[in-house]
Order: structure tokens, then C-alpha cells, then sequence
DNA sequence: AATTTTCATTTGTCAGACAATTAAAAGTCT
DNA sequence: AGACTTTTAATTGTCTGACAAATGAAAATT
């Protein structure tokens, strides 16, 4: 295998490149392993050090994963959906946090995509999905709650509602849009007024999911997103004129 | 800053994500500069070569990007929503090919997720998403179309489809939906009739968006989603009874 | 003042060494 | 023979030192 010494990228990234493709394929099944370090150094003819580099790249992105000992090496790894999961929420939080993207178009895209798991988590969701929006829903309304475990209650809340679907794929499309969320959540300090109407909100939505019916899940969630939306301009106002 | 020299985890590992908290949690802003390798070294107390291969692991996620020279070094990255479309068309594609997961679910999650933009982008969709929609369901119509030009199209014709809501993260969060589909649709052979039938969807579909109207477009996806699993599960029954 | 040259800084790459880990192979004892 | 222990070989993890390449800043020159 050869390399063009005159890319303008580095090495290392034109040899994880390489091996990626090489994986995204399907040349190379699943557990796998790769040459050792020392037989990609030669194929590539580069130094070990930059085989190395090439290699961590591919492990930040759980496309390998790396044993020591006589019979270890890289592996092809087995893409699981939590490794999937978490890199989701990274990268959607960093996107929200780094482009200034407004409350309103996350909360847009948040609730129009949990809006397309109601339905189906309405038709299928088990007594366990429904018992953890319950008990979320009850944690909720418990006094002196700060304001981060009121967020990450929620995150739990819709959570459930969106595994309820029982699709696992949906379930990590949703990741980024749940999770992703409770940053820009905590910067709200929700009085205990706003918190009421949550829990009532929530209250509804649990309710539409035990009767399985989608259509007022549906109507339960716009009603939380216009509410959500509200509150969120209302605390932004409010602050724009104390600055 | 120090590192345990008793975790199971490689060192640069545990380098990589002490930085990568510190980027995330936005102690460190865009184009902010980190320390310099030598620096970074001396502060973990680590050879260099460990620190490098840290920094290439935050590489690969985008986080930071390199630059030679005098002036140079690493610095913090602005993940722009190119690089979060790319890594996210990655890992669905992965996940989809590493775990098994059956059209009908894949399906499924695709077309939910589609009917969340499609009353958003028929509201607010520009000329050019129009255009592009049915410039595209043209190109399908073309005779002598190879199945992947024809797959990579129909790509075309949803994300068009997608981008007409206007909001940037729903976009972003649709992208390994649509387009990790790819690679499971190409494994169907089209008919001249099938083709003909997702022409005439992907026409009402249009026609639904044009016009404005939300609840017909919806209509038409759900067509066109029956369709898709009818048409697949046809497909692979052939192959079921061939083999 | 403009241009060219030099220089210091920083990342990219290489070579070689040793430590740590691990499973297989070889040896040893009962 | 079988169970246990020791040795060995292979492989990744880490360190050190070196040099090349790039690049902006400073110094020198015209």
C-alpha cells in the first residue's frame, strides 16, 4: 500500500484514512485484527510512531479497539449503539455550544423529532418505559431539587418516552437531540411556578402514553414545546433588561 | 495537571479526554490555543510522543485542528456543521452495518424522522429546495440509470426535502438517517416498474411541498414509506427462495 | 520604506530502546 | 499422563533524542 508524500495532509491522517475506508467497506469483518503496528509501519513505509498516530485516530472513533500482549493488536471493533450513543451527544453538544445556534431552532428540531417518536412509543412502549416517566415525572416535583438534577430529570423523562418507541435506531438518532439540550436547558432557572406547568405538561404526556394514544401524546408535546419556547424568551427578555 | 498512573486506560487516553473536558465544558474558547506540545508534556508528565498521540485522538472528533510554524500549534476548533454532518453519516453507517438491524427498523426510523421536517419544510421551503426536488425526480426518470446513481439521487431528492425546513439542526440531525440508508437501499435491484412507482411518490411528494401543504406531504411519505418495506421485503423474499 | 535574510518556535517524522502485558510453548513435578 | 510453573516470543505502551519542514517575527540589507 502506498501513500502520496506530496498530500498536504499529514501522514497519519492519510493512513487512517486509508484503514477507514478499508473498514467503512467491508473488507474487514467485524473482530478482525489488523497488521501489527510494525508490519503497517513497513506497508506504509512510514515510522511505527506514525502507524501509532494513524491507529489512535481510528480508536477515538471506536473503529478499532487496541490489546496488548502476544496475541493482541487492533481489532476491528464492533461499533456498539453506546459508543454510538455518547459520540452523538458530544458532537451535538459541541455543535449548539459553538455556532450560535438560537434556543428556538433547537427546541424546533428537538421536539419536531421527539414528536416523530410519539406515535410509536404510544403503540409500543412497555410498563417499564411508562413506570420511569412516572417516577422522572414524581422526582420532579420534589422540593428543594436544584435546578441541574430538575434538568437532567427531564432529560430521563424523554428519555423514556423516545426508547419507548422500541426502535434502536431512533433511539440514538433521538440522542442528540435529548441530551444535547440540557446545556442550553441549565442556563434557565425555572421558578417554581414554570416547574408546576412542566410537571402538569409531562403529567399529560405520561397519561396519552399509558392510553396509547398518539394523537393527544402528540398534542401533550406541542403543547410542552410552545410552552418551552415561551419560557425561554421570557427568561432571556427579563435578562436582556437587567444588562 | 496530573494523570493516574494506576487507571487502566493508556495515558493518552486519559490526556485526550482531561482536554477534551476542558473543551467541552467551554473553559477553553474557539481558537483558543493550547499549550505547546513540549509544554502539554511537561504538565502531564509524559513524553512527547504520548501527548501526540492524545492530540491526534481530539483530531479525529474535530475538536482541535494543527498548524506548523512559528505561530503555530493546536488549537481549539469551531466544529462546523460539515464536519458534524461527515462523522455523523459515519457512525450511522457503521451502526447499521456492524449490528444487524433489519430494514424494516432502519426504515422505520428514516421515514419517522422524515415526517417530522416535511410540515416544517413545506411551510418554508425556498425555490431552490423546489427546484432541486424536482430536478432530481427528472434524473431519476433518465433511462440507462445505474441502481447507485438512482439510490444517490433519491439522497439527493430527500435531503433537498430536509433542508427545506430551514433549520440547520434538524439538517444535521437527519443527515445519518438519510443518507446512512444509502448503502442498505443499494443492495436492491430496481425494476423499471419500482422505479417508476417511487418516481410518481417523490412527484407527489413535490407537489405536496410546493404547494405548501404539510398534511398531504405527510400523506406521501407514508405512501412512499409502505412502499420502501413492501418493495424490500419482496425483494429479499426472492432472494430467500433463489438461495 | 521595501525587500530579503536570518532566526526561533512549533509540529511532523524517524530511529531505537525498554517496559508491560499476554498467550503460547517448554519444562517440571506428582 | 496430567497439572502446574517457568520461559519465551510477540505486541502494544512509553520514553528519549534527533532532524526535517513550515512559518511568522525579527534583523539586516538595499
Amino acid at each position: 500500500m502506498k501513500i502520496d508524500p506530496t498530500s498536504s495532509k499529514d501522514l497519519s491522517a492519510q493512513i487512517a484514512s486509508a484503514i477507514r475506508d478499508t473498514i467503512v467497506s467491508g473488507a474487514m469483518p467485524v473482530d478482525e485484527r489488523l497488521p501489527s503496528e510494525a508490519e503497517l509501519a513497513e506497508q506504509f513505509d512510514v515510522s511505527r510512531s506514525t502507524v501509532r498516530e494513524a491507529l489512535k485516530r481510528l480508536a477515538a472513533q471506536s473503529l478499532i479497539r487496541t490489546q496488548r500482549g502476544a496475541t493482541g493488536g487492533a481489532f476491528v471493533n464492533r461499533l456498539r449503539y453506546a459508543d454510538a450513543y455518547s459520540q452523538q451527544i458530544t458532537t451535538s453538544t459541541l455543535l449548539l455550544s459553538m455556532n450560535a445556534v438560537s434556543f428556538e431552532t433547537a427546541c424546533e428540531a428537538r421536539y419536531a423529532l421527539e414528536r416523530a417518536c410519539a406515535p410509536l412509543s404510544a403503540t409500543r412502549r412497555t410498563p417499564d418505559h411508562l413506570a420511569t416517566m412516572r417516577a422522572e415525572v414524581h422526582r420532579q416535583g420534589q422540593p428543594g431539587l436544584t435546578d441541574e438534577a430538575f434538568c437532567a430529570s427531564d432529560v430521563a423523562f424523554h428519555r423514556a418516552l423516545v426508547d419507548g418507541a422500541g426502535n434502536p435506531v431512533l433511539s440514538y438518532q433521538l440522542a442528540g437531540a435529548v441530551e444535547a439540550m440540557q446545556p442550553l436547558m441549565n442556563m434557565i432557572t425555572f421558578t417554581a411556578r414554570s416547574r408546576e406547568r412542566i410537571i402538569a405538561l409531562h403529567g399529560g404526556i405520561a397519561d396519552a402514553i399509558e392510553a396509547q394514544d398518539g394523537a393527544a401524546a402528540d398534542a401533550a408535546l406541542v403543547e410542552l414545546a410552545e410552552y418551552t419556547v415561551e419560557l425561554a424568551r421570557s427568561v432571556f427578555e427579563a435578562r436582556a433588561v437587567k444588562a
